[in-house]
DNA sequence: TCGTCATGTAAGTAAACACTTACTCTAAGA
DNA sequence: TCTTAGAGTAAGTGTTTACTTACATGACGA
C-alpha cells in the first residue's frame, strides 16, 4: 500500500524530522505537541519518527543539540571581541548580530526559551555550557576595559547582563507578542541606541571619577 | 463516602484551586500539567475542578485574569514618576520593584512567559492592556525629559525597552536558568549598577550636545 | 538475477487525558 | 425540625496520546 513512497536516506529523513518538529515544537512547546502533528507536516508515517528517535523526547534533545552545534556563537563572539575595533564598533556588532540571527531564526530562541520554561533541570546543561560562556566572554572584556581605565568599575557580569539584556528582550517582546504589527524597529537603529544608551553610560569621560562598585 | 469532607464555601474553594494551578502551570505550562495534578495538589477532587470552571481553559484564564487585577503595577509606575524625586531616584525606585516584584511572585512572571509562548492570540489582549500601558508610561516621561533638554534625544519607546530589558532579562535569567545557585545577586546592587549605567548614557552632560536620533 | 535488509506502512495497544454522571452528605434558612 | 441548595465524591465516558507490531516494498551488492 502506497500513497508516495519515495525512498529517502536515514541522513536525510532524520534532518526532515527535525526540521518539522523543530517547529511546532518553537510554537506550541514539547507538551503541545503530538507525534502525529510532527509526522503530518514532515509528510512521514508516524511510525519511521520512532524508527529514526527512540522516543519523542529524544527528538527534542537532537533538535536542539543539533541547533547547539550549528550555531558558532561563541566563535563569532570571540572573533569580535578582538578585532580590535573600537568599543562601539564591538559592541553594535554584538547587538546587531543577535538581533539578525534572532530574526532569521525566531523557532530557535523561542524553542530555547519553552525548553528552559518547560524542564528547568535539562536546560541547565544547555544554560551552562552555551549561555555562561557567552556571557563570560563579555564579561571578560568589560573586566579588562575597566582595568584598563576606559570603562567604569561595576560588577562586569552584571554589565554583561545588562546589554545583552537590552538586546535580547527587545527582540523577545517584538517576538513574542506580536511586535511586528505594534511597531516595528529598524535593526540598526535599534543596536546602535541601545549600544550608544550602555556604552555611555560605561565609558569613563575626562575629568570624572570612575565609578565604585556597588556596595 | 468520605476521606475529610471538610466543607469550604465556594469562593475559597475557587481560590485554592486557582492557587495549586498557578504553580502547575507557571512550572509545567498549560498543555504540561494535567486536572488530576491540579486536584492532588489542591488536595480535592477531581471533579470539584469542573465544579468550578466550565474547563482547564477557564481555569487558566481565571488565574490570570486574577493576578492582573492583584498586581497594581501601573498605579505604582505613575505614584513613582510623579514623586517629584530625581531621575536616579525614580529609575532605581523602578529597577528595584520589578526585582522584588520577580523575585517575591516568580510563578506570575513564569505564567505569562508561558502564556505568551504557549498562546500568542490570546495573550496579546494582556500585552495591549498592560504591558504596551506600562512602557507608554515610563517612554512618555523620558520624552518629557528629552524636551527640558535632561535626556539625549533617542527614540523614547526602545530606550523604555532597554532600561526595563536590563532589569527583566538579569532577574529572567536568576530564575529560569536557577541563577541562584550559578551565582547570587543582591537586589540593591543590581538596580543601582543596571540604573547607573542607563541613567549615564542619557544624561545629557554640560558640554555635550544631545544625541541625535539615529537614523 | 536474486536475496537481503533498511525504508516504509496500516493497524493496532495500553495508558492517560479532559470531562461527566449519578449519587451522598451537611450546613444554613424557613 | 425539616427542607434543600450546593459542596463533596467514586466511578465512570469517549477520545487522544506515545509508542508497537507485523508486514510490504524496492534499491543494491553478490
Amino acid at each position: 500500500m502506497t500513497t508516495s513512497q519515495v525512498r529517502v536516506p536515514a541522513h536525510d529523513r532524520r534532518l526532515q524530522i527535525m526540521g518539522a518538529a523543530k517547529e511546532l515544537f518553537a510554537r506550541q512547546g514539547f507538551e503541545g505537541t503530538t507525534t502525529r502533528q510532527i509526522a503530518q507536516r514532515a509528510r512521514v508515517n508516524e511510525a519511521i519518527i520512532f524508527r529514526h528517535f527512540p522516543s519523542k523526547e529524544d527528538l527534542y534533545w537532537a533538535i536542539i543539540d543539533h541547533q547547539c552545534e550549528v550555531g558558532g556563537w561563541q566563535q563569532s563572539l570571540r572573533r569580535q571581541l578582538t578585532s580590535g575595533a573600537t568599543d562601539r564598533e564591538i559592541f553594535a556588532g554584538i547587538a546587531e548580530e543577535i538581533l539578525t540571527r534572532r530574526a532569521k531564526d525566531s523557532s530557535l530562541s523561542r524553542l530555547l526559551l519553552f525548553s528552559a520554561l518547560e524542564n528547568q533541570r535539562r536546560s541547565q546543561r544547555f544554560f551552562q555550557t552555551h549561555v555562561v560562556a557567552y556571557y563570560e566572554l563579555i564579561a571578560e572584556y568589560i573586566r579588562r576595559r575597566i582595568e584598563q581605565g576606559g570603562f567604569r568599575a561595576v560588577n562586569p557580569l552584571l554589565a554583561a547582563r545588562g546589554f545583552v539584556g537590552m538586546i535580547v528582550y527587545h527582540s523577545l517582546i517584538q517576538e513574542i507578542y506580536g511586535g511586528k504589527r505594534y511597531q516595528d524597529f529598524d535593526v540598526k537603529e535599534v543596536s546602535e541606541t541601545l549600544t550608544n544608551i550602555w556604552l555611555d553610560g560605561m565609558e569613563v569621560r575626562d575629568g570624572q571619577n570612575p565609578r565604585r562598585k556597588a556596595k
